[in-house]
DNA sequence: TAATCATGTTAACAGTGTCAACATAGTATG
DNA sequence: CATACTATGTTGACACTGTTAACATGATTA
């Protein structure tokens, strides 16, 4: 057995991502992932200042992997139109919220103060920058301030879809007012559909 | 001193209002608020069984102002339009969620896990149905599922809003591409332009 | 008056993030 | 090559957390 690891900071993070998601990032212990990598309690705190910037290392991942979906989305598919592209993207976002969940929390938990992370704010713009482009491409002509309210829009109503698709809220809801259930299962059934109507609309 | 607080329950949850909303609800702890209230660390167990089932009572009295103010903007100025009214409705939403930052995050929190806490289940569904009930109003005619689908449209835009409002992020973005930035803050200035111009285009 | 029950207390447990002091080993410098 | 330095590990400790068990008190009710 040697002393030193080798390979500590690496795999204390990509720990840290599969409990985070398994477990949610407030039920993950900096102990516990140091005994997971046969490592003492306080090792971690050779490679992360605090918790905090462990977490931060996560978030930053995560925003890294959907960006990256983002983007895919909107280029993979050159046969499609780019309003189709558009609503390809609108999917995969919503689809990332669902099924990365925890992670997509800790993306945007307060635990973690974004500013004291410049690498996780750029990230994280970064994926804003995403949309940007394809809207550009999709409304030409558009004024830059148009263009950033579209943006806003668009963004502020897939963050908030993810939020209200897996709210047990509307679950409860459902026994209640089956209508309402009824459209958010119509919603989750067909994203694209509902994201075509409200583009239009 | 009397042995017997005498009204400890109340007072242990006006308390975790104070410091939830101040704080954050990660930063609350049970035995400070016991403290706080001159009592032993053990007292507020007599009430709750577990801190989750405090945050849940506060998260419930969040709701439950939310839903005073979804429904009084909607009612209070009855000499503006049905549209105006659901214009106010929005502004007050998403006043809400950034004054009342905090408690707005423990509301929509992951921590509580509403399906064990009936009334906080009720409290948050029936916020829904103020929305609901001012969208039939001023669609009238609209299929229950069209309806439905409304709702979901218009609370994801304004949630999402909240959180793309406060979001560091896009203070970041700021210094990087300026229009977003810029676009932002005209979206905090006249929110209700911007919701108008969401609600028509 | 006596028994019951709600509501307090103290003591203890296992777990947490974090720090200080020390140990080891690989790297750079004389 | 020896020596110092630096990066990376360990042990032990502190103050704090949620939670439980066992006991104390006092109000209510039989």
């Amino acid at each position: 057995m040697k002393y030193h690891h080798g390979n500590l900071k690496e795999e204390l993070i990509s720990s840290a991502c599969i409990i985070c998601e398994a477990d949610g990032h407030d039920r993950m212990s900096l102990r516990s992932i140091a005994k997971e990598a046969k490592v003492s309690q306080t090792a971690p705190y050779r490679h992360f200042k605090t918790k905090e910037s462990l977490l931060a290392e996560v978030s930053t991942r995560g925003f890294t992997e959907l960006k990256e979906i983002l983007h895919n989305a909107s280029t993979a598919k050159k046969t499609l139109s780019t309003k189709d592209r558009f609503l390809e993207m609108g999917q995969a976002y919503i689809e990332f919220g669902l099924s990365k969940r925890n992670t997509y929390d800790l993306m945007h938990s307060p635990v973690i103060d974004k500013t004291q992370f410049p690498e996780l704010l750029d990230i994280a713009a970064g994926t804003f920058e995403v949309l940007v482009h394809i809207l550009a491409e999709l409304n030409p002509g558009i004024s830059d301030k148009d263009l950033d309210l579209k943006c806003i829009h668009h963004w502020a109503l897939v963050h908030g879809l993810v939020g209200l698709l897996r709210n047990e809220t509307l679950d409860a809801e459902a026994s209640i007012n089956t209508n309402a259930g009824n459209a958010m299962a119509s919603v989750r059934d067909d994203l694209k559909a509902f994201l075509d109507e409200s583009l239009n609309s």
